[in-house]
RNA sequence: GCGGCCAUGGUGUAACGGUUAACACAGGAGAUUGUGGCUCUCCUGAUCCGGGUUCAAUUCCCGGUGGUCGCCCCA
């Protein structure tokens, strides 16, 4: 078993196998079998689904550039402290859904739910304070959280997440809005923003107090889950989908009518810049978020229309989280961001279509016969690459015939056909896959003649391109 | 974490509890020497795992695992 490296065992003959825990005899299970499987909730991204991925980071990729966002790469692994301080023991994320463990320097640590902890965390310990604020970072990469997995949910997700920090303007709030409604734009999709504020955590309380009273009056009425929620996180009330919460919600105070001047003055501040860019928005009052940090502004992305209907249908989520540097030990310090969920805007593209090659897909396909003409073709290969031609072949595909057959299966428009008489003359052919035209050309000419004919057929639609003016 | 549905080659499907688990696509080899698209031939390849019922299990039952949907929660 390759892939089960124990350290070696004392040899010693192995005491009767008492009855193993569960885990182990998964284990057993699985190797007995002999083929190791893919851990549940999670996933191998495949070549056909790359085109996908790779449009939504370079999409994310040139906003953040267009904006001046720097990139930073943040460790996978952080101490688990990090993350019960500033999600929030009682959050689920936190409370059942983290891969916590202990490591052997007996740390405990955490696969990072989400990133934001860590740039906050970031920010301080390498004294992001001194620089020019605020600090505008972008990341992107895969978060974990032990949850029960189904389409659109898995235990590795992947996001790409944008942060500003040491700010507390409105039009950072607005500005990080558009940014992400103008990725989805750029890949294609509608969707729909909600906003909602929720004020500083003393006006949240004071919100809190009153929307508790209020429930507690219908107790009776209220789901177990809702009574729970009453209990444990009353915000989360708001966006029960219990028909008669809902019913009771009409009545229930608005966390927008307890908010305070300031507050209120940064959220209408916020919806006038939005006004300002044309970016439509819902004013959403139950819209509110699963982690403890955030403040005032808080937004959501949902596929506009009938998917939006669909579970996990929220493609990014963000807001404002003003207190988390501080609560980690920081100064007070300003901030704002969204993380935009990969996996779920893939899927969404999917459903739309929306399926880009993951490599650009060659024009042209190298044939060739016998090794002489293989020697040759690794210093062809060379030479188109540096010309920016992407080549294809079938290596390892002897039969002339077999090799044709693959050129025509990638829809190539020329393949170069190189056979012992070719290297011999120092000539190579090309043919035309479409006529099934042949021609004969000096081999040290062949990147340039190819240069010429891709030119001449693609040259006709890009306007403002001369080919001609080339060299 | 809770509940519903589901599980057969790489993919999509088929198989009254009873021969050698079928078909299509994909993949490989070939149809006279170094030429693709159409066609034809051949080949590779599967019952998720573990128990139970039965003379006999892909088929029925239980458990596990995985997927999916809803809830919880969230991207």
């Amino acid at each position: 078993m390759p892939f089960k490296r124990n350290t070696p065992k004392p040899l010693q003959a192995p005491v009767k196998k008492p009855e193993t825990e569960d885990g182990d005899e998964e284990d057993s299970k699985k190797s007995s079998k002999g083929t190791p499987e893919l851990l549940r909730g999670f996933r191998d991204i495949l070549p056909e689904e790359q085109g996908r991925w790779n449009l939504i980071r370079d999409t994310s990729r040139a906003l953040a550039e267009a904006y001046s966002f720097d990139r930073i790469d943040l460790p996978i692994l952080e101490r688990s402290d990090l993350f019960l301080r500033s999600i929030g023991k009682a959050t689920d994320i936190v409370e059942k859904e983290m891969y916590v463990f202990t490591d052997p320097s007996n740390r405990s640590v955490a696969l990072r739910p989400e990133a934001t902890a860590s740039v906050a965390r970031a920010y301080i310990e390498h004294g992001m304070v001194e620089r020019t604020q605020p600090v505008k970072l972008w990341y992107e990469g895969p978060m974990f959280r032990h949850d029960r997995p189904q389409a659109g949910r898995y235990r590795q997700l992947h996001q790409v997440g944008f942060e500003v920090l040491g700010g507390n303007e409105s039009i950072i709030d607005a500005q990080l809005i558009l940014i992400a409604k103008k990725i989805f734009e750029e890949l294609g999709l509608n969707v729909e923003v909600q906003i909602n504020s929720i004020g500083t955590p003393d006006c949240r309380q004071a919100y809190l107090t009153e929307l508790v009273a209020y429930f507690r009056q219908f107790r009776s009425k209220l789901s177990e889950d809702d009574k729970r929620r009453l209990q444990k996180n009353p915000l989360r009330l708001l966006d029960s989908k219990e028909p008669e919460t809902i019913e009771l919600l009409k009545e229930a105070p608005q966390i927008l009518d307890w908010l305070d001047e300031k507050s209120k003055e940064h959220f209408m501040k916020v919806l006038e810049f939005l006004d300002e860019v044309e970016i439509p928005y819902v004013l959403n009052s139950h819209l509110v978020r699963g982690l403890d940090y955030y403040t005032h502004t808080v937004f959501e992305f949902v596929l506009a229309g009938d998917e939006g209907e669909k579970a996990q249908n929220a493609l990014c989520g963000g807001g404002r989280y003003d207190g988390l540097i501080e609560l980690l030990g920081g100064r007070p310090t300003a901030a704002c961001g969204f993380a935009l969920g990969i996996e779920r805007t893939a899927r969404a593209l999917a459903d739309k279509g929306i399926n880009p090659p993951s490599i650009p897909v060659p024009n042209v396909f190298f044939a060739q016969l016998g090794d002489a003409a293989r020697r040759v073709g690794l210093r062809l290969f060379e030479e188109f690459r540096k010309a920016h031609i992407p080549i294809a072949e079938a290596a390892g595909k002897n039969a002339l015939k077999g090799q044709l057959e693959v050129a025509n299966k990638l829809g190539v428009q020329l393949t170069l056909i190189l056979g012992q008489k070719e290297v011999l003359d120092g000539t190579i052919i090309i043919r035309d896959m479409e006529s099934g035209a042949q021609e004969t050309i000096d081999a040290k000419k062949v990147v340039s003649v190819i240069e010429r004919k891709l030119q001449k057929d693609s040259g006709v639609k890009p306007e403002g391109f001369s080919p001609v003016s080339e060299s």
